[in-house]
RNA sequence: GGGCGCUUAGCUCAGUUGGUUUAGAGCACCUCGUUUACACCGAGGGGGUCGGGGGUUCGAAUCCCUCAGCGCCCACCA
């Protein structure tokens, strides 16, 4: 057959994709198999694939692909995320653009436009996906807002909500004035700025005294209801008690001690607003202070804030320094680096603000989660550092604000009526009506019933993604869940420990008292070569389709994994696409290589390569270990290493070289078919990691009828194997390096054939047959030196070999050479020596190391002995 | 402020409970090469006092202390 001499990966990968879908190879139904299931982080419903996404779901197609090989029933669930805060920002700004506020349409309207959205922009990603090669059950595709999923999460808000760990609180939470919602905790980003630190005058009614406050934030003074100093500070032990000016407003208000204030920070006296800050607000409560809200939900001042009413917080921040100023109330203002809290999602500067939210406890539910991570290591992680992250997070974890100011995402099932205090929980409207009418003497219609306006936090959807992709939640015994759950492996970024992997766990012991998954695979960070995060504003983020288009999917997965250990950041370069590229070009070639040799069907097999495919069987057995334990450790990108350097470096440098037919002739039977073999295990542990190019390969071997897709084909058995083979052929390796060496200094042409001999040992070198072929070595047998005038040795392991001279010969190179021999020798010997006079060594250490090390003298001894020979016969 | 982690060849990293290695890999680099698979290649080669200092030990890249530099996470000092 003829194979084109240039790898076309673009007809190749829509080739075989179709083919895998067509053939329904990725699917998967509970069956008698062992499942092996991974659900994916959904992506953002109408994201594009970045790199951080290539990463990410290579790593999890590897571990599918070789799953499937393994024989078990591989489920990997693809799937979208709604991605509330973030797919409602784009909906408001295309809005915006249209002329349309959101403020100005209905819920129901805005809601249609969102659903637009999603169907013009959505699903483009797994779309990307499938150009990459992944494997998925694309029948199994899921988005958190399809009505199965949404029920979902309505009915875990619901149970949760009837054993009480569901509560409404009036509380200070994180408000992002952009967006117009709350955020949590972990979508806060704490970041150092600089800015100013104010000393404001407060006058003390009655009184000539005058206070310095230092503040960061002026345009809050509106909101002071008091003053706090320590009790134990001399210098304000008078004036507690008293009553305070604040400055502006002219409002008095007191002036209290609390042990919280530092007495070492500004002037040791801190002005009290509870309404804008937790701290203050938590010293509001113990000391029973009023509360003066100033901004609205956009972080306007509102009427409390006198003549800066209707103008933004920061800019009063700069007006309000101009008039304190001016009155001469500002004392000084000092540069000051502190940390502010911004909104992940808008980079809005968040603003505490006090507010009815919906919570949910965390301290009971969490414990199973800490116990099978942290005790009993039911669920792995790998690398494992990030337990201490997660164990931090949560022993320390604080209840979680579930509502979002928002429409896009599932809304909170709940209904107030009556006084719009009284509320019911309901799966919608009629069963609210039914349930409350049930155990109420008025009886309500339903336009007496609202819905809570807000939605819920989209991790709230997202921590139950492995058990409502099986439709667990509703369903908690239907065949599916039953038979994929707990799954098997989670790859995702250490970025989401707490959002979303933390809380997996949570909810997979909450709702079905289980683990979601039993390993978690923490991949690194993408960067750029100068370590910095890719990013649309850097620009240095390269487009994702456009590599795969040009390097070939294959060529990027290996590219991709070829330096990125789990948890260790990957500092991503175009040239590993490049490398991953040349490694697919240099398969290509050994297929077109072997294709090309005719057998010839009457030959006998040569002994070199029946020695040449026994050692690359011994030595792909002894790699297909380290693959497969390297593979139970999660360490990925070292198992494509050593299967690059097995295929590239053994099987095509090495094995091929020692088969190829000299010039004219053919190969026997025997060593193709059994090279076809070895071939084709090759391709089967490539195969997770080039699903494309091995699967084309696999089909194009010559001599073999190959019907079956290789994606479903099975993984190498690991063979009974020789290692005295594996580690003799490193000498003969050896032996050819030095005779190709010695044919470069000396000038000779490969053409031109040697004779080489060597010295009686105990043991022939194995391999001879090799070596003659691979080094064009004529003769190569057992002889002495007194044969010869001249010869040029050198001496491996034990073996001293030789090459007879016949003329121009550099007596002094060959000593120097032989010297530098002996130096290295005599020093190593030294050093060896020394650790066996040292007597407690000799007493103390393990007799086999005691040994080890004797063995290594008289090696060394009788090694030395020949060196020294052979110089004085050269002298 | 608290916690975790890192520092090994020019770059990215291995080095598996201290001892079969006076330190390994890939890439990069240098030299040579038109041997009929591949120059997206082949053959060969150079390159590290394992961040500094101290300690434990017969023995340390590996364990302990300390200093320096870097990174990440958490945190309410105005």
């Amino acid at each position: 057959m003829q194979i084109p001499p240039k790898y076309n990966h673009i007809d190749t990968e829509k080739k075989w994709y179709s083919f895998w879908m067509k053939n329904k190879l990725f699917k998967s139904v509970p069956n008698e198999k062992e499942p092996f299931t991974i659900v994916i982080p959904p992506p953002n419903v109408t994201g594009l694939l970045h790199m951080g996404h290539m990463l990410n779901n290579t790593i999890q197609d590897i571990l599918v692909r070789r799953a499937r090989m393994m024989g078990k029933n591989a489920c990997w669930v693809p799937g979208t995320d709604h991605a509330s805060i973030a797919t409602e920002a784009k909906v408001v700004e295309n809005l915006k653009k249209r002329g349309i506020n959101k403020s100005d349409i209905t819920r129901d309207e805005f809601l249609e436009h969102a659903w637009d959205w999603t169907e013009k922009y959505g699903g483009g990603i797994l779309e990307q996906l499938k150009k990459l090669g992944c494997s998925c059950d694309w029948d199994r595709t899921k988005f958190t807002l399809d009505d199965d999923m949404y029920e979902s999460v309505i009915q875990a808000f619901e149970a949760l909500h009837e054993k009480g760990l569901v509560y409404r609180g009036y509380r200070m939470i994180n408000w992002d004035p952009e967006a117009k919602t709350t955020v949590s905790d972990e979508e806060v980003n704490h970041i150092e700025e600089d800015s100013s630190l104010y000393y404001l005058k407060y006058f003390i009614e009655n009184s000539e005294v005058e206070l310095q406050i230092a503040t960061t934030r002026p345009e809050t003074i509106f909101g002071d209801t008091a003053l706090c100093v320590n009790p134990k500070d001399e210098r304000y032990k008078d004036i507690i008690g008293k009553q305070a000016i604040v400055p502006i407003c002219g409002r008095k208000i007191p002036i209290i001690a609390d042990s919280y204030v530092d007495l070492e920070f500004g002037t040791g006296c801190l002005k009290v607003t509870p309404a804008h800050d937790i701290n203050d607000y938590n010293l509001g409560i113990k000391h029973n202070l009023e509360t003066i809200d100033i901004f609205d939900e956009n972080a306007i001042l509102n009427n409390n804030g006198l003549h800066y009413e209707g103008k933004d917080r920061f800019q009063v921040r700069k007006e309000i320094e101009i008039e304190l100023d001016s009155k001469n109330l500002l004392v000084k203002k000092e540069n000051y680096i502190h940390n502010v809290g911004r909104s992940e999602r808008t980079n809005a500067v968040v603003e505490p603000r006090l507010s009815k939210q919906w919570f949910l406890k965390m301290d009971d539910i969490t414990k199973p989660a800490i116990k099978n991570v942290l005790e009993n290591e039911n669920i792995k992680f790998f690398p494992g550092k990030f337990k201490s992250t997660y164990k931090y997070w949560l022993e320390n974890i604080k209840d979680w604000n579930i509502s979002r100011q928002l429409s896009w995402g599932h809304q909170i099932p709940v209904f107030y009526y009556g006084n719009n205090e009284n509320y019911i929980v309901a799966k919608n409207k009629k069963e609210a009506l039914t349930k409350i009418n049930n155990k109420s003497k008025v009886q309500y219609k339903e336009d007496d019933l609202s819905q809570d306006d807000d939605v819920l936090d989209t991790w709230f959807s997202s921590w139950l993604w492995p058990i409502s992709v099986f439709d667990g939640i509703r369903n908690p015994n239907n065949d599916e869940i039953n038979y994929y759950y707990p799954t098997q492996d989670l790859v995702t970024g250490p970025d989401i420990i707490f959002f979303w992997v933390a809380r997996m766990i949570i909810s997979g012991y909450e709702f079905r008292d289980e683990k979601p998954f039993s390993n978690v695979y923490f991949t690194g960070i993408v960067r750029d070569k100068l370590r910095r995060k890719m990013s649309k504003q850097l620009g240095n983020s390269p487009d994702a389709i456009k590599l795969i288009e040009e390097y070939g999917a294959d060529s990027v997965r290996v590219g991709l994994m070829l330096s990125s250990a789990a948890g260790n950041d990957l500092l991503f370069d175009e040239s590993l696409c490049q490398q991953g590229k040349n490694f697919t070009n240099k398969i290509w070639n050994a297929l077109r290589l072997v294709n090309g040799w005719e057998v010839d069907e009457e030959k006998s097999q040569p002994v070199v390569n029946k020695l040449g495919i026994d050692w690359y069987s011994n030595k792909f057995n002894n790699s297909l270990e380290l693959i497969n334990k390297n593979f139970e450790n999660y360490r990925i990108s070292d198992v494509l290493m050593s299967s690059y350097r097995l295929v590239w470096d053994d099987f095509c440098s090495w094995l091929l070289e020692i088969l190829k037919p000299n010039f004219g002739e053919k190969i026997d039977k025997k060593s193709k078919t059994e090279l076809i073999i070895l071939f084709e295990k090759n391709l089967k542990i490539l195969h997770p990691f080039m699903p494309f190019l091995t699967e084309e390969i696999y089909h194009n071997l010559p001599n073999t009828n190959n019907s079956s897709p290789l994606t479903i084909s099975n993984w190498p058995e690991i063979e009974d194997y020789d290692q005295k083979s594996v580690n003799e052929f490193e000498i003969t390796k050896e032996v050819i390096s030095q005779i190709r060496n010695y044919r470069k200094e000396k000038n000779i042409s490969f053409k031109t054939s040697l004779d080489l001999y060597y010295l009686p040992d105990k043991n022939s070198p194995g391999n001879i047959e090799i070596i003659k072929k691979i080094a064009s070595i004529n003769k190569l047998e057992e002889s002495s030196k007194e044969n010869f005038e001249m010869v040029n040795s050198f001496i491996i392991k034990n073996y001293e070999f030789f090459i007879p001279l016949e003329g121009g010969f550099d007596k002094d190179a060959e000593i120097m050479k032989l010297k530098k021999e002996l130096d290295y020798n005599e020093g190593f010997l030294k050093s060896v020596e020394n650790k066996l006079k040292n007597e407690n060594f000799v007493k103390n250490a393990p007799a086999a190391i005691v040994n080890i090390e004797k063995q290594k003298i008289l090696d060394t001894r009788s090694k030395i002995k020949s060196i020294q020979k052979s110089i004085s016969e050269l002298s």
